[in-house]
RNA sequence: GCUAGCGUAGCUCAGCUGGUAGAGCAGCUGACUUGUAAUCAGCAGGUCACCGGUUCGACUCCGGUCGCUAGCUCCA
């Protein structure tokens, strides 16, 4: 028998027998980090504890404690759920159950329509399993084998994903008498999972891999701890995420309303629209600096303008249309056409370019009646637009300028965001050529920025590729918000020029591109983001004036008078009730500062501030309160 | 669009195995004139989403439609 050097993360390194496993060697460094180890990560690759090492390797233990063994401890009890299926059901059958960010799921088959009632008698048989405490075991069985393996259990889908496999060798885990194709790794026995620590969340429908065009299989979501109280504790969070969720705040602030009538048409209140107006006024701002100049297009235009544009080809079920005067008409879904109108409607110079036009435009979209989300998917919203018409070696620039654009603005909020890079999708205009140059631009644009980001197989739109800048909500949800796409068919489908310093014509380039993304949909992650309690320089209500008594009101008007002539949103409460009462109402809808005058107030010419966060500030002059939210205000904190 | 669930007063929710609805908050009225997160009393408010069926009788059971929620698919 020969000695394996074995190579630890801190560099160390250990001597063994051929043949040790994993496990042998966790404990001879320690019983702690045995006990706690759940598999072994060799040169790399993550293998099961009883992984046998043959030569000199690297090797990480993984315990439970960390990231990668929370993930396989979870991984486990997907196959703990999939065992109490088949336990439970004769006829189910097993398609892939992975692990997720906060928990596992499982996608399955069967005649029986489950719904949340039958989790208890689920959750029930996984936690026979687990006390049975079955070895888990790793079994490597050639292609064929497997197949006829999944074939004698009737598991058609596994046949399905194992025919499709490269590998000569499926490996496969055994817990009892359950059996699994799976790369693992997994924990050595089912006991190891903790009965009071997992539990089955929801029910939902999924394609097979994903496809509609597929069977609809049945999924369960789960979630499984090491620990009783990291359970709880994380369902206690997906309550609180739950309290900020954008309709019920909407609702509560007043901020909009969605309404049977009109289902995906939402409508704006009062108290929204304040903050939808200092987001546009902000952002006019910003692209005013940015060389922007603003247009408005109609939202009703002839039909063969969109047959041009393409979108009658490739976005005809998503539109809306019309009939004015026995002419066929369309409701626009992008904004990009009635630009390009404006662009076309005189000759254009090199010298003008690139022209960069805004339009905060509204555009109605047929979305599927299941993909309606309050404020986050809808089927009208504002998109904050710009079409930017540029000379082929103005592109690098251009495109910089609007990732830096997305940058300050989305600072401007605190929020962190995801980049993606989505390329050419199956239903799309033009060559792959010019595809191609298209993806590659933008590719290096997002590299001369120095941002991270993943690629979007087959998610461009029909006219080009596009760098996404996706935000999420308060339960973790990725939504598409700001976006840029580099075009070279809409150019060529108008016929858009340019005159070059040769006197000839030329065809310009246009990038597309939206920061907010829509309105609707970034005030819902506002809201979100922010669980109503918006910055100052946001809040529908910037300062609630609150009179201890009527004695106060005439000097609460005069108060109210000064900091509005400021400019600052600022409301009394003339209720005759309690002061506790009046404060309560403004904490509840989340103002920023309350201002409690009473006599001792008005002899000082002062307010009692109170910060909705720090509480009782205690009495400042008007004057100086006005100047100090002013400032506030002005440099948006 | 698909799968599952849900739809009772403006809001949050009760309503047992079918016998034509109730609370709290909000609203209105009155009293109280109040010092940093809910003063008291009274009043009013519902074709139980909509349409049809079963039944002597339906908020309750069944079918359909619409809407909402979670997820899938699709997307800003």
């Amino acid at each position: 028998m020969s000695q394996v050097k074995i190579t630890l993360p801190d560099g160390s390194s250990r001597e063994y027998q051929q043949g040790v496993t994993i496990k042998e060697i966790a404990f001879d460094i320690g019983p702690g980090l045995g006990r706690a180890s759940v598999a072994g990560r060799v040169n790399g690759q993550e293998v099961d504890l009883a992984y046998q090492i043959e030569e000199d390797v690297e090797l990480e233990i993984i315990t439970i404690d960390s990231e990668d063994g929370l993930d396989i401890y979870r991984h486990t009890a997907a196959h703990v759920l999939a065992q109490a299926l088949v336990r439970l059901f004769d006829d189910v059958q097993l398609a892939i159950g992975p692990t997720i960010d906060d928990g596992f799921y499982y996608d399955f088959d069967l005649e029986k329509r489950l719904s949340e009632d039958d989790f208890e008698q689920i959750e029930a048989e996984m936690k026979e399993i687990i006390k049975e405490g079955y070895e888990i075991e790793r079994v490597e069985l050639s292609k064929a084998e497997a197949i006829a393996k999944m074939k004698e259990l009737g598991m058609d889908y596994k046949v399905e994903l194992i025919e499709e496999m490269e590998d000569e060798v499926v490996s496969f885990y055994q817990q009892g008498e359950f059996i699994d194709p799976c790369r693992g790794p997994h924990l050595p026995s089912t006991k190891m999972l903790k009965t009071n620590a997992f539990k089955l969340l929801n029910l939902a429908g999924a394609y097979w891999r994903g496809d509609e065009n597929n069977q609809m299989l049945q999924r369960i979501y789960g979630t499984a701890f090491t620990k009783k109280s990291d359970l709880e504790e994380h369902l206690h969070r997906l309550e609180e995420a739950k309290k900020r969720d954008h309709r019920k705040l909407g609702q509560k602030l007043d901020l909009f309303s969605l309404h049977e009538e009109g289902p995906g048409f939402p409508f704006f209140h009062p108290k929204g629209m304040v903050v939808r107006n200092q987001l546009i006024d902000f952002w006019k701002e910003e692209h005013r600096k940015a060389g922007y100049e603003e247009i408005k297009t109609p939202i009703i235009l002839n039909q063969e303008l969109w047959e041009q544009s393409g979108h009658w080809d490739h976005y005809r079920d998503d539109m809306y249309f019309t009939e004015i005067d026995e002419q066929d008409y369309a409701v626009k879904p992008m904004n990009c056409p009635g630009g390009i109108l404006v662009y076309k409607d005189r000759m254009r110079s090199y010298r003008d370019l690139p022209i960069r036009l805004g339009e905060l435009g509204l555009v109605h979209r047929h979305e599927r009646s299941g993909t309606l989300h309050g404020l986050m998917r809808v089927r009208n919203f504002t998109q904050d637009d710009a079409h930017i018409y540029c000379l082929p070696e103005q592109i690098e620039d251009e495109l910089s300028g609007v990732i830096k654009l997305v940058d300050t603005i989305y600072n401007a909020f605190g929020f962190k965001y995801n980049v993606e890079l989505s390329t050419k999708p199956d239903k799309a205009m033009g060559s792959d050529e010019l595809w191609e140059q298209a993806t590659s631009a933008l590719k290096e644009a997002i590299l001369a920025n120095d941002l991270d980001y993943e690629v979007n197989e087959g998610d461009g739109a029909f006219y080009g590729p596009k760098i996404d800048f996706h935000l999420e909500d308060c339960l973790g949800r990725s939504w598409q918000c700001g976006t840029i796409q580099l075009d070279f068919q809409m150019p060529e489908r108008f016929d858009l020029t340019y005159i070059g310093q040769d006197g000839e014509e030329h065809r310009p380039v246009m990038i597309h591109r939206a920061i907010l993304g829509s309105l609707e949909r970034f005030m819902g992650i506002l809201i979100e983001h922010y669980a109503g309690a918006f910055p100052t320089w946001l809040a529908p209500i910037q300062a609630e004036i609150i009179p201890i008594t009527d004695d106060q009101l005439d000097y609460a008007y005069q108060v109210k008078e000064e900091l509005e002539e400021a400019g600052i949103r600022v409301e009394v409460d003339s209720r005759q009730e309690k002061v506790g009462y009046k404060i309560r109402e403004a904490q509840v809808q989340q103002i920023p500062y309350m201002l409690i005058v009473g006599d001792d107030e008005i002899e000082a010419g002062t307010v009692s501030v109170r910060e909705r966060r720090e509480g009782d500030l205690g009495a400042v002059k008007v004057e100086e309160f006005k100047n100090d939210l002013l400032e506030k205000i002005e440099k948006k904190v």
